[in-house]
DNA sequence: TTGACATTCATACTAAAGTACTAAATCATT
DNA sequence: AATGATTTAGTACTTTAGTATGAATGTCAA
């Protein structure tokens, strides 16, 4: 909010700045209108984009972040987060032994866990659970 | 893109149209050069927020709907719609054959259909790809 | 250094998921 | 009325997932 006051503001100076300038250029010829006009409808185009992009940004945000802050809330240790991902992904328990180089049990044990912490029967709710709690990038 | 060129050139003649109306302003001294400047100054700042607001829609989809087409072509039908639905609310068969009022046998089979018209060997892997393909939002 | 966790792995088991058929009833369409 | 697709359901089987329990190792802070 401060920083679109600033924006705003700052805008307000340019425009001024702008008029004066076409005035002065109005007497005296030295700048075609034609640059100042064209000048303007940069800064406004750029304006709009900037403006529309905030406002966009704040309504509905398009980078989904994961919060780290709920997976320590559910207690849900950083191997046991990594297993979760691979799960998302869609990756088999052996499938996912052989991408952390560890053995299908100790999958297993992650696995129990992170279903235990999600409160979730299966692994389709665990993921169902973790989008929900934006734990993982829908 | 078709739709932008045609914005683009639109603009451009009424960004011209507005340059002639200045120059002809200039010399009978009709319309003050403030308001034309006014003028060019709120349309491309429309132009901005319109042209941010296609882009972004394009990028990243902020409603994301449901590509129907897509399920036609992969040849997945109404009801293996339905289970593979609930297979993404984390249900499981038994708990889809209650609650479409089938056996879970029956579930059974529409699952492998599934499985095999997304290229799955697994559940989790059907709902990532159901939801790559925008069949499933996410 | 002792305790609390995290990570690893194992065994043994149960439950669920998935495959591969077969087959019958339904339903829309030509 | 015949055809093809859908929906339903079954049996028998293999594979994967998940539980329960115990135990070894490593880490890190009190």
């Amino acid at each position: 909010m401060k920083k679109t006051i600033f924006v705003f503001s700052s805008l307000i100076v340019a425009l001024l700045a702008l008029f004066q300038l076409s005035k002065y250029s109005y007497t005296t010829g030295d700048l075609s209108i034609e640059i100042i006009i064209a000048a303007i409808a940069i800064i406004f185009l750029c304006l709009g984009i900037y403006l529309n992009k905030k406002s966009l940004h704040k309504t509905t945000p398009i980078t989904t972040k994961v919060d780290y802050e709920k997976i320590e809330k559910l207690g849900i240790s950083k191997r046991e987060y990594e297993v979760l991902v691979e799960i998302s992904k869609g990756l088999s328990n052996r499938e996912i032994a052989e991408k952390l180089f560890v053995t299908e049990s100790t999958i297993k044990t992650h696995v129990s866990n992170v279903l235990v912490k999600l409160n979730s029967k299966r692994r389709t709710q665990a993921i169902k659970k973790a989008k929900e709690y934006h734990i993982l990038t829908s």
